[in-house]
DNA sequence: TGAAACTAGATATGAAGTATAACTATTATT
DNA sequence: AATAATAGTTATACTTCATATCTAGTTTCA
């Protein structure tokens, strides 16, 4: 119910004054709400962020084999075995044996993989666009050019 | 085909040029590198991301209950439990018994809780400003409000 | 050539984060 | 008083992420 009556051992309103400071702190959240709102979108096409991932990838640099693919998206290379067999199963890529290196898969889309890719791409691509709620195109790239920096910021000294 | 000698089943360099037209593909890189940085220089005080964010909520907003602060932090309360067990562990908050009620608990932070939020504070944001690498302050103002409309847009309407 | 080192992918496993149900003890409602 | 609701906790399970190891195949080079 409520009059505010002030206990000496209570809070009443919480402040994240000092956290808010960070960027880290604004990022993990919004990525929270981000995430969350991708992998809903992507539910209906049976995909997740990561398989959704993986799935565009290899449509659009179909042969490439899983180390490289590994390596492109950040992901440790027994993680991906798993990602892709979903894939496969799905019947989204294929594993197909490379002649010349009888160790190695060349990963490729099939049709349906191309057509899933292309109609996940343009839910997402509607939903972040409602997400981001008309941000115009200059504040968009600005912000995607600070992304980029932090990501590739780790030794720091470049200006 | 003309160029270098193409395998039908290889790729010479991976492209991700369809994921790059999306913010949350850069922020979920940038965020990767983020909290690696941040865990790593939280190390040595003892805390992780989680714990640091708990402990400068209590110091910031001594007296408050957990739930208000795993509301605060949207995490869910049986999580929370733990976090603080490390905390009140570690002697940097107690938890102190309402006397009004007596289920509850209001967390405070002790000196050497505050004491160390204080140096912890002051070594992620010199890393955190590194790793920005001298971005100016109105372009980080604007990221940061780019990140609250995504947090605060799931239903789309901007402030 | 052939042994050693290396690579691609897979398997097994463990740590960490996160979510849910249910328990206890208290408090609020009727 | 009986019932419902709340604060914190426990137990548990599921997901993500990382490491070590295995196999099969390839490369190196003495």
């Amino acid at each position: 119910m409520g009059a505010p009556l002030v206990k000496a051992t209570e809070v009443d309103s919480v402040s994240d004054a000092a956290l808010r400071g960070f960027i880290g702190y604004h990022m993990k959240r919004a990525m929270a709400v981000l995430q969350a709102d991708l992998n809903r979108v992507l539910k209906p096409f049976g995909l997740r962020m990561v398989t959704y991932s993986a799935l565009v990838m290899v449509v659009e640099n179909p042969g490439l084999r899983q180390a490289q693919l590994a390596d492109a998206l950040a992901i440790e290379r027994p993680n991906l075995v798993v990602i892709l067999d979903e894939l496969e199963e799905a019947g989204l890529i294929t594993r197909d044996k490379v002649p010349t290196d009888r160790r190695a898969y060349a990963l490729n889309p099939t049709l349906k993989g191309r057509k899933l890719a292309e109609r996940a791409t343009a839910a997402n691509r509607a939903d972040e666009a409602r997400l981001l709620g008309g941000m115009d195109d200059a504040t968009r790239d600005l912000v995607i050019a600070a992304m980029n920096r932090i990501e590739g910021g780790q030794g720091g000294a470049q200006t």
